[in-house]
DNA sequence: TAGATTGTTAATCGATTAACAATC
DNA sequence: TAGATTGTTAATCGATTAACAATC
């Protein structure tokens, strides 16, 4: 059953996961309704841009009103798919591993680290934040048992490379890749990547170029 | 003396640090010239888009020949404001701070993080991968006789615009914002946000309307 | 009902792609 | 010189903004 839906863009998607973290503000402040315009203000975008945004997934909006706070935060959730809980395991028990695992924000939002893995056998069996550390070689066994959707790469490139191929076939859904490169994957696998290095050149560019104040 | 460039698209700037990483990866495997034909195959981009985007910059290549990797590679790290060092600090020395600290990537690239802040006195004085944590008091004077171009925020989202605030006036270029919220700074300062749980998000969202077939 | 504000169409703006003359 | 490939202009495509009728 074809599902002929428009195309989202993904500007719109960059921008989905702040309308949330706003909206969650505004919920814990109080605020129960606001209005495109309001909304707007604050966000620092146009009421047309969130207008067109939201109703690209319905019509969230009452006319006279508003949006309702509680609502339309509930609603993005459910697009976003962080309705329900995302089971993670982070390859790689560095630095930027530990520290992934030591992150509860995640859990608050329903992403759940199960797991860390390291290909180092000293490492093996300690454990980060309450999350145990496994050797590397349990990886596929443990996907398929304990229904992991998501696997964090916090390895180096090479071994990212690897991985992502060693995973292609265990049913895992998405790969949050930390590693200095692309990945070429299954189309059924989705990755997001997370290229430090590419963000702290924008910076630098940014910086350099605020200065000759262009 | 006003430049009147023109206005360089955040989308381009998006893409230069990808170009510059394979071109890095390039130069490493000993290529020494490639046309934007075969650049945009490698890259999964059009080859009319690289030619557009490196025009904005200068005319680096030369008909008939396509462009020099190494000449290229450079001509890329000094826009982006790379071919020199940057003094970062990073302000949180809690699991993200530190695996910053241990990323030694960075060091290659020309930024250099001299020294890590953090508010429990209990951590100060350590030393994680040979930078050591100094007390939240001496921010400022640190960042006057040493030269920081950049804070590193990898604190929670309260401390964190607190911080942006007090660091408004400290001749710092750059936040490198970890934190979980946007941050208000004057417009000489340069903003670069991580927001790891938006990417994520994103992630999710992919994952969802993947299986779906969208 | 009158006022407010959405949902949605139309207009504008900007970014990407295509095409090709210039030139190495 | 002939062939290859850029730099750049023109055409297309898509995203953002503006406007307003629909409606709560």
């Amino acid at each position: 059953m074809e599902q002929k839906e428009k195309k989202i863009s993904k500007a719109i998607i960059q921008r989905l996961p702040r309308y949330y973290r706003y909206l969650g503000e505004l919920l814990s402040t109080g605020v129960d309704r606001i209005s495109s315009s309001d909304f707007s203000k604050l966000m620092g975008v146009t009421a047309s841009q969130i207008r067109q945004d939201l109703n690209n997934f319905g019509g969230f909006g009452q006319q006279g009103y508003g949006y309702n706070v509680k609502n339309l935060y509930e609603e993005i959730g459910k697009i976003l798919g962080i309705d329900r809980v995302h089971n993670i395991i982070v390859i790689g028990a560095g630095n930027f591993g530990k520290a992934l695992a030591g992150y509860s924000d995640f859990e608050r939002r329903g992403f759940r680290i199960k797991a860390l893995f390291d290909k180092d056998a000293s490492k093996v069996g300690k454990t980060y934040s309450g999350i145990e550390i496994l050797p590397m070689d349990s990886i596929k066994d443990y996907i398929r048992d304990n229904n992991i959707e998501i696997a964090a790469l916090t390895v180096p490139k090479d071994s990212a490379i690897e991985l992502a191929n060693e995973l292609k076939d265990t049913g895992i859904k998405g790969i949050w890749n930390f590693a200095h490169t692309d990945l070429d994957v299954p189309e059924d696998i989705v990755v997001e990547n997370v290229h430090l290095s590419e963000s702290i050149m924008r910076l630098s560019y940014n910086m350099k170029s605020r200065s000759i104040g262009r």
